[in-house]
DNA sequence: CTTGACCTTCCAGTAGGTGGAAACCCTACA
DNA sequence: TGTAGGGTTTCCACCTACTGGAAGGTCAAG
């Protein structure tokens, strides 16, 4: 292909997303469906491959396909407002900060009871009994 | 029911799991099916809330299902050495702890790029143009 | 002419449920 | 007696974000 097209799997290795993922894209209306070649297969050029690329970045950085569809439709919009993106971003944030916080203390109330429990032959023990009956709550323990 | 039984409903609210859920562990196994009544009706008595309420304490503690499972058959063995309970909860533990650390590192990156982001009418976007052309990874910054 | 690496489609499965439909059961109330 | 409501039963579909595999088409090299 001289003509700037490639195929999938090319156009997989330069965007780091996955031929199958790729498909999956498309499928889903993430992605414009492909031009196709006389032998049906999909062609893609450098601008596809930037999109893919933009996706792959997007999604690394934990965006759903619902935010990265927002993304994308506000990146390709010439005329979109920075505080729109900037409020996207952020909104993540304060997600993943929700999700760390959970995660802490969620992992603070295992090492706790695990550092409780002799770890030994014996059958004692402190990370049974607490399932089966627990402990009133103490600060920085989370049970939803 | 008179007799200690409960209906499913009952069982539900007393355990904290819904019934849809608590047909649903049955179907995959994680609970012995539940006896039936003449209309049917599945019946539950005390020790299957119990049981019940351990799964859904470890689930709140992010426990998977399938870990779930070897938690259940540990505590339903009254031999079963310590040493096996705290090996499961440690590796949780580990597991969290990279999880956290992983989204750590996300959640800072975006707020770097939120932070350079004017975030007013203009178009300019510093989140936008990085997800295009990415910069140079510096340190805290994961990109899997 | 065959081999192997591509590509195509479609179907199924992953985790952990949730929502809804159609039908049955039981009780209370008019 | 009829009916309205709340439970319960089953089954099927949907959610996220893919991934694996099967069956077949295409193409270039040897």
């Amino acid at each position: 292909m001289g003509n700037g097209l490639m195929s999938i799997g090319e156009a997989a290795s330069q965007s780091g997303v996955p031929p199958k993922t790729i498909r999956y894209y498309e499928e889903i209306g993430l992605i414009t469906p492909a031009e196709r070649l006389e032998n049906r297969y999909r062609a893609y050029d450098d601008n596809d491959v930037q999109t893919l690329r933009f996706i792959q970045r997007a999604r690394s950085l934990g965006f759903s396909l619902k935010e990265v569809a927002a993304l994308l439709s506000l990146y390709r919009d010439r005329r979109r407002a920075s505080r729109d993106v900037k409020r996207l971003a952020l909104a993540h944030v304060a997600e993943l900060d929700r999700k760390i916080a959970e995660m802490k203390a969620i992992r603070n109330t295992i090492a706790d009871l695990a550092a409780r429990c002799h770890g030994d032959q014996r059958p004692e023990c402190q990370i049974l009994e607490e399932l089966e009956t627990p402990e009133p709550l103490r600060d920085g323990i989370c049970r939803s």
